[in-house]
DNA sequence: TAGATTGTTAATCGATTAACAATC
DNA sequence: TAGATTGTTAATCGATTAACAATC
């Protein structure tokens, strides 16, 4: 029971999917979910959603599952996306244009405030509403505005000095599309979303 | 020791992580790494990735560490990427075109070989080197061609009927950039790259 | 040879599952 | 009430780590 103990980060790793499905769920008119459904649903057993969720708080009701809306609720607060997190694009290619034009970031908790490319042809143009900025101004305009979460779309070789940059600037979480590991401070999380990875897994299981 | 065991998933997912990781060693100059100097690299600890490698055989030499050039070799073999696997793209948006150009599948082991929509409006258009095709033409085209690995990069509400057209076709793996959980298959793999779940991964963390 | 590092074993640690009393 | 489903416990299962003999 309940959100005192230090939650294992796999439990932390689902709680965005359970969030999606109900976000769906809810979307579809239902206002009320069991454990079973949603196992159903995500391929993800039955007991371990009610364990997972049990961590958090009592959510559910015996016989009847779990209400939608107060769980979506919850679990949006527990994953801090009860308000909106501005977010700097580092990369303004074509990746980076895709991304700072992307309309899923905005109801689900996250916002590009800024993009920056160190390429003086890109630099002043416009990517989706905004307008890509010179690197060389990113420590100071990521400080001022105190922006915790950065997006790396930049080519490999300079995705570690991008990173340097904006742990310099305060950043504690990075989303990094180069394909490359990158080394940051203890404080200072990464997630990877290189696509050949994936990919690569896959074809481990192909003929 | 080596390969005629089951290997576990967690396993195999380590696998491009390291082969990325020597493939950046071996471009340094280096023709030789330990589990230790990777860890470093990687932080992923040395037992781990000795313990990982030797479940594909005996890469390695006391002492010294492990080849490079032929561990990379062997890691590629083991993956089923020792060639190139041709994919098919649905869904030409900014992402698809963005994914359409990426230069980083060629020497990875991927080939964007179609991509299809189902606008007219895109339909004829250039992405990439490629023609976008109506997506009513993919089910002939991709079976003709044989094509195993399909990416989806479609709005959420069309990626489920896309994923049953890919299955339907004869794909069995899919990298699925929607932000929707999709149904398929017992022998059909799927990935997810939906940018939004690891940044709300991340925001747990954060104050 | 001496030093370094592997592959492997056994011990530890953590995550998942099955089952069921509690209860809506 | 009867039926359904939760939250939780205990058992199982699997993954990681520590340690070291073997050996380059």
């Amino acid at each position: 029971m309940s959100s005192r103990e230090k939650i294992p980060h796999v439990v932390v790793s689902r709680l965005p999917i359970y969030l999606r499905a109900l976000e769906h769920a809810r979307q579809e008119g239902l206002t009320c979910i069991s454990s079973q459904e949603l196992s159903e649903r995500l391929g993800i057993s039955a007991a371990q959603i009610r364990k997972d969720l049990s961590m958090f708080g009592e959510y559910g009701k015996q016989g009847r599952g779990y209400p939608i809306a107060a769980l979506i609720e919850a679990l949006r607060r527990h994953l801090h996306i009860d308000r909106v997190w501005d977010v700097v694009l580092v990369g303004v290619g074509d990746l980076g244009h895709a991304l700072a034009r992307y309309k899923g970031f905005a109801n689900r908790g996250f916002r590009i405030a800024m993009a920056f490319d160190k390429d003086p042809e890109r630099i002043g143009t416009q990517a989706g509403d905004l307008v890509v900025e010179d690197v060389r101004l990113l420590a100071r305009r990521v400080q001022e505005a105190a922006i915790k979460i950065g997006m790396i779309a930049t080519p490999a070789a300079a995705a570690q000095e991008v990173a340097n940059l904006l742990v310099f600037a305060g950043v504690k979480a990075i989303l990094n599309y180069a394909p490359i590991h990158l080394t940051v401070p203890d404080d200072v999380r990464v997630e990877y979303l290189d696509p050949v990875i994936p990919l690569q897994r896959m074809t481990y299981y192909l003929a």
